[in-house]
DNA sequence: AAGTGGTCTAGACCACCTG
DNA sequence: AGGTGGTCTAGACCACTTA
């Protein structure tokens, strides 16, 4: 229809598609941040030659798929992702009256490593590529509960290598995204149940043996490649998950 | 704006939205039914003498939260919910070549209980209400996988109690539907970790004490109103869940 | 060919937020 | 008051399905 769309997708898609497809562009490369509104849809409009309506029917997919949200009045907003952490979701530890326990990160090793055929796949790397692997530990009133393993590509994520462990925060996530650029827009995660090993009962203070919960995790950037994998180990009795099916 | 509207909900709210929960009142009552395509989009709009573009956007929401789907060129229809069995989705049983077995469904009994506390305050009944409670195996290649203990309103399941347990089919939502014209439109299900007590371990062919996953699950009708409280048991080394987390 | 949903336009007016 | 998104209208034309 117009030059400027012309120039940037092709052509025989709908045009709210195309419209997406460069607003999900923009915020990828950073140009639209959580910070500030984008423009307004008459503005959109008007760059593009299209009217507003297609506008807001591009606008309304990305709101539904959570890359935006909308405010009245105000503007149209970048969505930050904000999943839980794993132990907030997937396991209870409450105090006494009930009220979620808030959970700290201990970083035990930051370490290049070779590759692993099954993780470098997993992260779309080559099958040669090195790795960075994390190991982490994550605590309730001090006492361990979730065993991590981290694994994601050296390149992006070098100035991990620079910090001292104790520099670590508790959520990693906004830590990717302010040291290293990289921002999580969504994940998958699968679990299962297995028996702590050696090294794992002695991370959670358990036997070896005992029942736990495993959650491996792929972590997905805004412009859908991997970005990390991650495995939480917890002990099963503490586990509790709910979903809704339709 | 029109009376048609006027008569069955709050003119305070937008166009769309009353003409979406009559839908919905529609689709509840069964006027709507999966089999026949509903009234065209033009249709709809002379009816309630709104514009088309008024008419989608009720539309478009309800696809949105699965209760319709639209095909180009044929129409728009009431959907089915369709989650597979428990057994599929949260356990893994494959062939050697790694194709999905099909479960198959043994009732072992039906039998009208008094109430439990919990579970009709679960399902929304007084406290004093009867259950009807369904004991069932699910088995794969004849070899029993999960025990399940299902509780329902006695009165609009009446039909089952009539039923021969050899009678019940291997999925049990068609037949509610069928026999006692119950839909089942979604449901919230939860995970934990436990171990086996002597009667699950008897069922599954299990040793007491050998770790299980549990799954508790409710399931909603159409009107939004729970309809049946699951309690189901298999073995945790054969479970496996995935999430996508946004 | 007729009927359905899919895309798109070009307006209008309302509700909410900020200066 | 001026700008934002929220709702709504009344058209147009296209793509797909069925007969």
């Amino acid at each position: 229809m117009d030059i400027v769309l012309d120039r940037i997708s092709d052509s025989r898609l709908p045009i709210y598609q195309r419209l997406k497809d460069d607003f999900v562009r923009r915020i990828a490369r950073g140009e639209w941040t959580p910070n500030h509104p984008i423009p307004s849809e008459t503005q959109l409009a008007a760059e593009f030659n299209v009217s507003v309506g297609t506008v807001r029917r591009a606008v309304d997919d990305l709101v539904q798929d959570d890359f935006l949200y909308r405010t009245q009045g105000k503007g149209t907003f970048v969505k930050r992702a904000n999943f839980g952490t794993t132990l907030e979701r997937f396991f209870r530890h409450t105090d006494a009256n009930g009220v979620p326990l808030k959970p700290q990160g201990r970083m035990l090793s930051v370490t290049p490593i070779g590759p692993r055929p099954a993780i470098n796949d997993l992260l779309q790397l080559s099958p040669t590529a090195p790795l960075l692997e994390l190991r982490r530990l994550r605590l309730i009133a001090d006492a361990p509960k979730l065993y991590e393993e981290i694994y994601v590509d050296p390149e992006p994520f070098a100035q991990l290598t620079v910090l001292a462990l104790d520099a670590f925060s508790d959520l990693l996530y906004p830590l990717y995204e302010q040291v290293c650029g990289q921002r999580v827009f969504r994940a998958a995660e699968t679990i299962r149940f297995d028996h702590a090993s050696d090294a794992v009962a002695e991370h959670l203070d358990a036997k070896p043996g005992d029942p736990v919960a495993v959650i491996e995790r792929l972590a997905i950037g805004v412009d859908g490649r991997p970005l990390e994998w991650r495995y939480s180990v917890g002990l099963a009795s503490r586990f509790a998950y709910s979903v809704e099916l339709r």
